[in-house]
DNA sequence: ATGGTCGCTTGGCGA
């Protein structure tokens, strides 16, 4: 992170599978960096999300999904004197485990209770912010150039047309548009994540685009530039994941 | 069809 940080000098960063309790944060060490606003929530060993912030952090929330205290969900807005008040929902998605069947995998109906619960509530709410962002690791690559193969992965957890169909969900629950998307043509391979088990990650390029950030409506004529690190993949001590950034304009 | 890696909860699990 600390790479990340001296390289892109992003004004806010978005953490998921911290997995650090959230007593046991580093908060101190984290405002050393330059981020003296933080929001984090965890748990001992799995999951955990963390938003860390130059600007000031208001109204921050934890949202539990499907009746469970795992720590996937945090939202918060950010003032900042470029973009004034962002609400972002930074989220980790469960994964969903390996047979994409609700009635033999409970971890994959976990998932997919877990998005249309969230649907069903971004739906409904009301007196939230205008601009508002979603992102984080959602572990669906929902379009075909999201999949090094898409026949190969069809009937693989993160591409499974029922995923796709939740996800889809979700989007449609909001104003809500792929910042990605709207910057790299829909066609084109893009990826942010790449398997620890391959002997050479760069072998085939056998990625998947996992890791999204949407932005309400409002936002479109806002991004400037989005791009996904794919360096960082050869990092020392790598993460399986690349950090995605986006760089939004300043308003006027 | 299976296993491959990583990192912890040091077994077997979750990713």
């Amino acid at each position: 992170m600390k790479r990340l940080i001296d390289e892109v000098n992003p004004d806010v960063v978005c953490l998921q599978e911290t997995k650090v309790v959230t007593e046991s944060f580093p908060y101190n060490a984290i405002s050393d960096l330059g981020f003296p606003y933080q929001a984090a929530v965890g748990i001992k060993s799995y999951n955990g999300v963390a938003i860390l912030s130059k600007y000031e952090l208001s109204k921050t929330e934890v949202r539990n999904w499907c009746e469970k205290e795992d720590a996937r969900h945090i939202f918060s807005t950010i003032n900042s004197p470029d973009m004034g008040e962002v609400e972002v929902h930074n989220l980790y998605v469960p994964a969903g485990g390996d047979i994409p069947d609700i009635e033999k995998n409970d971890k994959f109906a976990h998932k997919l209770s877990f998005l249309n619960e969230l649907s069903k509530w971004q739906k409904n709410r009301s007196g939230a912010p205008a601009k508002q962002i979603l992102l984080g690791d959602l572990n669906i690559a929902p379009l075909e150039a999201d999949v090094w193969s898409h026949k190969q992965l069809m009937n693989i957890v993160s591409h499974t047309n029922i995923e796709i169909a939740a996800l889809k969900n979700l989007q449609n629950s909001g104003p809500w548009i792929d910042a990605v998307r709207e910057r790299v043509p829909k066609d084109e391979k893009l990826f942010s994540w790449w398997s620890y088990r391959a002997k050479d990650w760069t072998k085939g390029n056998r990625g998947r685009r996992l890791d999204h950030m949407w932005v309400t409506e409002n936002m479109r004529s806002s991004i400037e530039k989005v791009q996904l690190l794919k360096e960082a993949r050869s990092w020392e001590k790598p993460s399986d994941h690349v950090p995605l950034i986006v760089t939004f304009k300043a308003r006027k």
